[in-house]
DNA sequence: GCGAGCATGTAAGTCGTTACATGATTCT
DNA sequence: AGAATCATGTAACGACTTACATGCTCGC
């Protein structure tokens, strides 16, 4: 039942296709919910079946036509009353990180590899939400952007995207490191009998 | 098919019930890829179906039996594989970040409160998060400690739990000190003209 | 006496992923 | 020529959650 929120909750940065959401809500932009666009068109179409959401086909030339989605005033209630309900702590699941738990019985330069992998993932990311954050901003100090701003909560989300993923990349690097310490002890040893 | 191997590299730790697993891979402790009982319980049939854990009864007196699992030959090898497949960047599935997102339609006070149950949780998390890592150290320096431990994959893992939290946690004050502020300022103005 | 912890599972239902289908346009 | 982007969806399958079933012991 949370997907139905998240997209509530994205359709209020504006109005929105199923295809357009569909990259709003991608791991690169969103970092609350990130679904894949066949939920998204489901969840429109049952969104607009209860009246949460109203959408408007526009025709478009040399692409195929959309709908256009646009959160309803019961939307906005209905998203008003989940922000009261208590909320269960995020779901952690990582592949990588079961790679780096299984680390000594693995294939360590594979472990390595794909923790070097996630972070240039993470520095692009890191880099699409610095870029965000500043167009939010236009040039305002983060308290004048609190105190003056129409919405603060994706901004806050944004922070803590960008936050999050400076620590990652901390990490990240600490782990390599670690891990790159331990191959060079282990396996010029174990070269020696073959 | 991550939640299998989630469950073997869980297994790297010592022969386990489904039970006991099902509080090793509990929020709480694991912070690379959560499972209820009831999927630990239907996967340890699977592994050992497919000759990748061994399972023996163990009789108790006073308490149900149980069926205590360990990692087989096989069971190392198939994780050792996984090891070498490219990882797929994490879920992002948060709750309370929807809330956040729609703050500025929502319940303020709710979402703050939410802010700050989420806190007190992060809290308890962490206080676990170090006492793992002391126990796991016995004293030694961190570079010590990874120089000569016989694995640092867990170890990797609980310190990337750590500093997580504590990331958290310094957003969730921040988080809530901004909506707080907005409150201040919004609520008394609302309540001049009901 | 009652809830919590120990211990394992089934059944039903929801949620999410993957593959497939279609088809024009623009970039390399 | 082939891939990527725009655009929406269906169908099949796999993953995950929730509720239910059972039953004994220990602490309050």
């Amino acid at each position: 039942m949370s997907l139905r929120y998240a997209v509530l909750a994205s359709l209020l940065d504006g109005e929105a296709s199923g295809y357009e959401l569909g990259k709003r809500m991608d791991v690169s932009v969103v970092n609350y919910w990130r679904a894949s666009r066949q939920q998204i068109y489901a969840e429109l179409n049952r969104l607009h079946r209860d009246g949460l959401a109203d959408a408007r086909d526009e025709l478009q030339s040399g692409r195929p036509n959309k709908r256009v989605y646009t959160i309803t005033r019961a939307g906005k209630a209905a998203l008003r009353d989940f922000t009261v309900q208590p909320s269960r702590s995020h779901a952690i699941k990582d592949e990588l990180l079961i790679k780096v738990q299984a680390a000594d019985i693995g294939d360590l330069p594979a472990v390595i590899a794909g923790l070097e992998m996630r972070h240039t993932e993470c520095a692009d990311r890191l880099e699409i939400y610095e870029h965000l954050i500043e167009s939010y901003r236009r040039g305002r100090s983060e308290d004048d952007y609190l105190a003056s701003a129409r919405r603060i909560g994706p901004y806050l989300n944004l922070r803590r995207g960008r936050d999050f993923e400076k620590e990652n990349l901390a990490w990240l690097e600490w782990a390599t490191k670690a891990l790159r310490n331990r191959l060079a002890r282990t396996s010029p040893a174990r070269a020696k009998r073959p």
